[in-house]
RNA sequence: GCGCGGGUAGCUCAGCGGUAGAGCAGUUGGCUUUUAACCAAUUGGCCGUGGGUUCGAUCCCCACCCCGCGUACCA
């Protein structure tokens, strides 16, 4: 094959002419003495509250970005928009004059941020607008956004680049602002009945309470390593011994797994303890603040999940009480003759009943994956799982009456586990023999700084942790986590 | 890690051995109550990356990168 003449190698990459045009209207409006970059901007609305509750003749001033136009001859209509929603606007050279006019036509693109300011009215099709009398760049854009009516569908995209998810896509926007809104309430809710918000640390010695791998990192100052955390239910429990005794923290846990549908790296979790209460009480709390948030945010009880064609996948009845049922009789109902079985016995029947199982499973862990696989992945409706093997739950208070269970639950909404709630267990001696059954071989990983709190007391008390992200999922009908956090961890890409 | 699917214009998508297509966006005209505005014309591509096979590859084969779904591991 011959090699190409040098000649006809191509010119080297230049900017795309889109991005070229964008600039040169830049240009044009530096040229003009007007300044693309904009500044302070008093307003007085924003594009969606306007519209929710708009009225004729209102004298009104706002900012936002500029999402569609439809421009005739020497009158124009366009959208400007922003996390609360959008509004028409309306030009009219006459009204406006040929300067201002035709900065809005021939410089202004759509994806410029702007100020407008006028008089509002309704056009003759019904459309709340505001005529506008004077138009302020605010910031000019110099790429083009995504499509205006499909959106950005890309995942990959909506995910890397979620500011132009944000922009194109209502129902991705609906979504975050919900997310918001409820995380505010949740506060409010917990607030109201006197838990005091607390902050406890993100960089932990010993990553403690849970049992998953931790990140780790290294304070150079100190000289030693530290980890973040994977849950932060040991200082919580520092806190009840100092006598903060209703109390709760909401903010994010880090666990360094795999990824997946339903876990992300860094999730958002709340955790709250409340001195003299039991699982019993955190079960109510649980139920009357996820209640709370439905019908204030879903419209009701009966969450209703759709997929794109907008048709209805699944419904999710909230409604009171919900199912209270313990762990061993939801194994029972797979298969009655269980727990009579010898342990090996059971990795055979997990095998018939189409359950995996790894051959270095202990018993606890085959039956805790039959229900996995056949219990928590196929209730949708909600359902406190209680009374679980001890050994699942090692900072959990022994039931009275059988000590091979804890006193808990496990909140099953959504096929996942959405909330665990416990009576804490408050005994130091049985928590450190506990935790060295848990650590086995990995003995260095108890926290003896949270023992040591304990024998000082702590009060009785009962614990809840509540997924936020799986909480939000399961409201707003989100099938991936990637799709309630804002920004989920992706992998670098190369350039 | 393994399996399946995907990566083509700024965006949404066709094309799957024979000179790269459409809609939207952009550009140029026209249009003073439109709303996926409309009418006319038109610009725009390393067809994810690197190797093969072939006269010829966006298309077939191999490897790699990234994304999604499932599965396994971490537990």
């Amino acid at each position: 094959m011959e090699t190409q003449p040098q000649a006809n190698t191509p010119p080297p990459p230049s900017e795309s002419e889109l991005l070229q045009v964008r600039r040169d209207k830049l240009q044009k409006m530096k040229d003009k003495g007007v300044a693309p970059f904009g500044g302070k901007f008093e307003t007085t609305h924003e594009p969606g509250t306007l519209r929710a509750s708009f009225e004729n003749t209102l004298p009104v001033k706002l900012g936002g970005r500029v999402l569609s136009r439809r421009i005739q001859g020497k009158a124009g209509f366009f959208d400007i928009g922003d996390f609360t929603g959008k509004i028409q606007c309306y030009m009219n050279k006459k009204e406006v004059g040929d300067e201002a006019f035709e900065l809005f036509t021939d410089l202004v693109d759509m994806g410029d941020w702007v100020g407008v300011e006028g008089e509002t009215f309704t056009t003759k099709m019904g459309e709340p607008t505001v005529n506008v009398k004077a138009i302020t760049v605010l910031s000019k854009s110099l790429r083009p956004l995504p499509d205006k009516w499909h959106g950005l569908t890309d995942r990959e995209q909506k995910y890397r680049q979620r500011y132009l998810d944000l922009i194109s896509n209502e129902n991705s926007r609906q979504v975050f602002v919900t997310r918001s809104q409820m995380i505010a309430e949740i506060r409010r809710f917990l607030q109201d009945r006197q838990f005091l918000e607390v902050e406890t640390p993100m960089m932990q010695d010993v990553a403690g309470g849970a049992a998953a791998r931790p990140f780790e990192t290294f304070h150079n100052a100190l000289n030693m390593p530290l980890y973040l955390r994977i849950a932060p239910e040991l200082f919580l429990k520092r806190l009840l011994v100092g006598g903060f005794t209703r109390i709760f923290e909401l903010n994010r846990n880090f666990r360094n797994e795999g990824i997946s549908r339903r876990h992300n790296p860094e999730f958002t979790m709340l955790e709250a303890y409340w001195a003299f209460a039991d699982f019993e009480q955190m079960a109510d709390l649980v139920e009357g603040l996820i209640c709370h948030l439905a019908e204030k945010f879903c419209g009701g009880l009966l969450i209703e999940h759709k997929n794109e064609a907008g048709e209805v996948t699944r419904t999710i009845n909230l409604q009171r009480p919900w199912k209270r049922v313990a762990y061993r009789d939801l194994i029972r109902a797979v298969d009655p003759g269980w727990f009579e079985l010898t342990p090996e016995a059971r990795k055979t029947r997990a095998a018939e009943l189409g359950v995996e199982i790894g051959p270095n499973f202990e018993d606890y862990e085959v039956t805790q994956h039959v229900f996995e696989k056949l219990v928590e992945e196929k209730q949708f409706d909600p359902m406190f799982v209680t009374h679980c093997p001890k050994e699942l739950v090692p900072l959990a208070k022994q039931n009275a009456a059988d000590d091979s269970v804890v006193d808990v639950y496990e909140l099953v909404i959504n096929g996942q586990e959405i909330s665990p709630g416990y009576s804490e267990l408050n005994d130091p001696i049985i928590q450190r023999q506990r935790l060295e059954e848990q650590a086995g071989e990995e003995i260095q990983k108890i926290d003896e700084d949270f023992i040591t709190a304990l024998e000082f007391g702590m009060p009785p008390a009962g614990g809840i942790g509540i997924g936020i992200d799986r909480l939000i999922m399961m409201l707003t009908g989100a099938e991936s986590i990637r799709d309630v956090v804002l920004f989920p961890q992706l992998k670098r890409k190369a350039e």
